[in-house]
DNA sequence: CGAAGCCTGCGGACAGTCCGAGCATGTCCG
DNA sequence: CGGACATGCTCGGACTGTCCGCAGGCTTCG
């Protein structure tokens, strides 16, 4: 009944070879005799060996890095574009910072790439990358849709930390743009505000899916006790729009990325953070210090490089046949520009 | 440059320690001199020394059990409920087999097990759990809000397939519910129909945080050739309230989980799958055979095993600090509730 | 007949952990 | 004061499976 569970010692041992051969045998190695290498086949499965899938990974990295320093490099890879906006410089850094952090944890190096525009061509980076030895690859958030379906990926593992996740179609880290939202609104209505609103660059929202207004919508919907304003979607931002949108409905919070709204709630008499509030949706692409969320850049490069040394170490490359997107909610982030207590 | 990498035992020898003493010390083992701890880890510091994971992994695994080697064992945890719909043990069944697989493919087993109502108490699990030296636990989706909390979870790795993901807070897998709706009304909308209806028991939206419903509203909202239904979102199915609904509203298809609202449309006079359509948004729920959503269990099991084996690998065990949803979308099935092509 | 090459199998080294043993020192009591 | 016992600290052994170098025996061929 509780025989100890049969190794590759007490298997040779008992076949009178050594570890090394039954080892061998069993991974179908040439260098074993055939006739031998059945016989142990054939012992194994009578005792019912099963190889320890630990011991297994740790010796085939352990012999195979060769008491060099780094087991392996990851490139991180940002894509250079005219027209992106400058904040979103400080969001791709806090990103890097955190997959160095975690890669250095589990033994790899990040470096980082630059494609595209002011960077190299695709076809350039796939060299490089080659020549390196380099195996991961961590895409940076783009503006517009990338491409890098030219990539030889049969040799590569990739992760983005976006939800865009076409050409190619790999896994992906992102924040939980929904779920986050969703708790931020809980947050604003047990601080007393009753008529959140929502301003929104329309770009900002295709590329999530309209994540940001169907979670605005549901919780409208879901909580009979808050007034629905309709969203303010708007193609570029204009203090002249959101001023007639913002007396019209009257809200008394906002939620939004372009914090000059601000200014603009004051111009149209509201006081902050007393009656009225702001929310910034993304803290870490803003300077000017206010409540919000924080999509936490850091967490989600940590996530990443760790989901991509897991492939690494599985030895997986190529384009996994079904994508995922991992997501990690955000954090809330108290501020000068809403109240601390339901008044 | 590149110097060999730092090991306990270069370490030691380096301190004129033994490697055991330096392992000790690093970990902070009450066994030896604060004194001599400190030395240890200002040199491990300075020297850049970082422990091997995957060594880590497996040596506490080997030497905790003794004798009964580790051998890689999952549990997959059942919570049994008295009003779980039946048919939501197929889709159970199918997570299992795509876990197993996965892990088999990686070295690991799965054993199930039923915590609550027709199963053992949180408590016991938590001592046979400990007994049988498993770490890795897979929590299946359980109808109402289970609770884990009483397990140590100090000692095991956990992942939950679903998305409620509190008592703890664990990272989670499961199916990316409101793209993969956005993606069926697309393909809904190719085929020709211009006016889809939402059909949903209230708890099934509440569960995934109204997702289904929000996708629903933010594709009406995004397709102006739409003409918006409102969802109908009841606390039981009811013949009755369902055909006041689609009489009143006519939608030309009927998304839902329920597959007798076909029988009910017909009953209305709908003509499927000419004139009108039905996709079920849970194909694995239902015997029925109908267009629709296929969840994919088979895939999300497979996707975290794969997470939590990798957990295991790096010997991280516990409540994460921040927790994340895995998502997978679902695949389109065709069926004959619905036609094949644009009239 | 000797050198070269192949086939087959073996031993060493490697990672970090845990337990029991061992040694030095301190304490207590007869 | 000395033996018994306790405590604090350190060390060595054993454990997992893999990979490379080495060695002994055999065959081949000039």
């Amino acid at each position: 009944m509780s025989a100890p569970a049969p190794t590759l010692r007490s298997l040779a041992r008992q076949l009178g070879l050594s570890r090394t051969t039954v080892s061998d045998a069993l991974r179908g190695s040439p260098r074993v005799d055939p006739k031998t290498a059945e016989r142990v086949q054939r012992a194994a499965e009578e005792a019912g060996y099963r190889r320890n899938p630990l011991a297994g990974a740790l010796m085939s990295e352990l012999r195979r890095s060769r008491g060099t320093a780094f087991r392996g490099v990851l490139a991180a890879v940002d894509f250079t574009e005219p027209d992106r906006p400058d904040a979103a410089g400080r969001f791709h850094r806090e990103l890097v910072i955190g997959a160095e952090t975690r890669a250095g944890e589990l033994g790899f190096k990040v470096e980082k790439f630059a494609v595209g525009h002011a960077g190299v061509s695709v076809q350039r980076l796939d060299s490089i990358l080659q020549s390196r030895g380099i195996h991961g690859v961590i895409l940076l958030p783009a503006w517009d849709d990338p491409d890098l379906s030219n990539l030889d990926w049969t040799r590569f593992a990739g992760i983005y930390t976006d939800y865009i996740i076409e050409r190619p179609a790999l896994h992906s880290v992102c924040s939980d743009h929904y779920r986050s939202l969703l708790a931020a609104l809980q947050r604003i209505v047990a601080l007393g505000y009753r008529q959140p609103g929502l301003y929104l660059q329309r770009h900002q929202d295709e590329r999530l899916q309209f994540r940001w207004s169907a979670a605005f919508r549901a919780f409208q919907e879901s909580q009979p006790e808050i007034r629905a304003i309709p969203p303010l979607i708007v193609a570029a931002h204009e203090q002249e729009t959101f001023a007639r949108w913002f007396k019209q409905h009257q809200p008394d919070v906002v939620l939004g990325h372009h914090t000059d709204a601000i200014d603009w709630m004051a111009a149209c008499g509201a006081e902050l953070p007393g009656r009225h509030g702001f929310v910034c949706l993304n803290k870490n692409m803003t300077a000017r210090p206010c409540a919000g969320l924080d999509l936490q850049p850091r967490t989600l490069g940590a996530r990443g490089a760790e989901l991509l040394i897991a492939q690494l170490q599985r030895n997986e490359t190529g384009i996994p046949e079904w994508p995922s997107t991992t997501t990690i909610p955000a954090r809330w982030s108290d501020g000068p520009t809403l109240r601390l207590a339901a008044p």
